[in-house]
DNA sequence: CCAAAAGTGTTTGATTTACACCCATGG
DNA sequence: CCATGGGTGTAAATCAAACACTTTTGG
């Protein structure tokens, strides 16, 4: 079908060659919370979809580069000021019609974040909250725009990543034990995970966690060994594997 | 330092907050072909790099979707006209001042092609023309703009999916054996795999070959069968892992 | 018959899984 | 002492690598 089309000409700088585009980042940023993914979301303050649910996220600046638009976009919409433990390319989303006001193409990021961050909504957002992602999911707070697609992407990386990769531990704090490294599996993946097993793998892995010589008790119990985050040189084989 | 910045202003119709962009679509297009992987090139008929080689590629149109406009550049410029066996989004490369003109953003696709197509060049570009990618990869033909990071990017996104999807099919003809397809991993990982484990490998993995009943006699040797892709279904477990 | 490539069987070692068991703390 | 979670040992099952061997063609 492109054969016939009368518009085969050169490329150059006519502009029906490159109609105004607006880019923007939207931002899906996960967390584990009380055993439970949790995704941020801001409400909208303003036309389209105002009051509506949304992933945080705006226009990328005349100097940005993307990535930088999409830490900007992090700090001034959730506060979230400590660098966060991940911050990655996920996808574009450029159909059109997918915001009604104009030609709009969003580079989604994903951000996996501690649990502890707690977002103290910035100047731009209406409010930021973290939400159970299932319940975002399965469409309890309807997403603005194609935002609902954007969650879903984001989560299957995440749940991906984690198979093959260190990206667990970029949801656990600075020191964190290996249960609680597990916990944060567990919630993405949403399957139980042998503990002894978990631990042998985790600990058995070269390069993934770096003992800090601390210990921690909460509440009954032996106290478990506290780790960092290792340099994570060695990505393959999978770290670990979703329950067959 | 987002935080002394005096422009904190709700996102809106200002200008500021989206200047024009211009939003493109860059495709790596790898296929194997005489046992070696191979990307295709064009070259430049304009400035700027006007006779340096580059990655097929073009403005998306108003209406267009980007996959579409993928499609499009793809059939365009080279008048790959079959439809290629797979194409994928692959990332979105922004940084200002990749384009001397104006600011672009480029959304890069995947395609992997059978290694019987042969580019015709469309209209666009001056020529189109399959290269080893390793020669391209070490620098041998310097590319246009950031397109060499593009694909480095592509070929590194290429031997990862190999290993856990059913990709290594989409380089191969229609009809193939489990010899044609041994040899797409062996180009594309770079690494040789033992002929046995690899056919028990890929006939016990349901869903990737499906049997024609067909056989070929190529030179001397027993006669391979015939397969075409399947389902696919299962992804998971890898497929086939690059050498330990 | 011989060479060459396709395809099968088998052996060996690594990895995963399941679970018994010991360790260290709070109450 | 006992409950609770942290951590180690071990045996069975599963999977991967290496390679001997059989099959089916062309010359």
């Amino acid at each position: 079908m492109p054969s016939d089309v009368p518009t085969r000409r050169p490329p150059g700088y006519d502009p029906r060659d490159h109609p105004p585009f607006a880019v923007t980042v939207d931002l899906v940023v996960l967390t584990v919370r009380d055993d439970v993914l949790q995704v941020l979301l801001v409400r909208r303050g303003e036309e389209p979809f105002a009051g509506c649910a949304a992933l945080p996220g705006g226009f990328v600046r005349p100097g940005e580069d993307l990535a930088e638009a999409a830490a900007r976009e992090l700090a001034e919409e959730t506060g979230l000021h400590a660098a966060p433990a991940h911050l990655e390319q996920l996808a574009s989303y450029g159909r059109p019609g997918r915001d009604p006001r104009m030609r709009v193409v969003s580079v989604a990021h994903l951000v996996l974040a501690p649990g502890l961050a707690e977002p103290h909504p910035g100047g731009d957002a209406a409010g930021a909250r973290f939400v159970a992602a299932s319940e975002v999911l399965a469409g309890a707070p309807a997403l603005a725009f194609d935002h609902a697609g954007i969650l879903r992407d984001g989560v299957e990386r995440a749940r991906a990543k984690l198979e093959y990769s260190a990206l667990g531990t970029a949801f656990c704090a600075d020191e964190f034990t290996v249960a609680d490294l597990r916990a944060v599996y567990q919630a993405v993946w949403g399957v139980p995970l042998d503990p002894r097993n978990f631990h042998r793998k985790v600990t058995g892995t070269p390069g993934l966690l770096t003992p800090t010589g601390g210990s921690t008790a909460r509440g009954g119990g032996r106290p478990a060994a506290l780790y960092r985050r290792g340099p994570a040189a060695q990505l393959w084989p999978p770290i670990l594997r979703p329950a067959s």
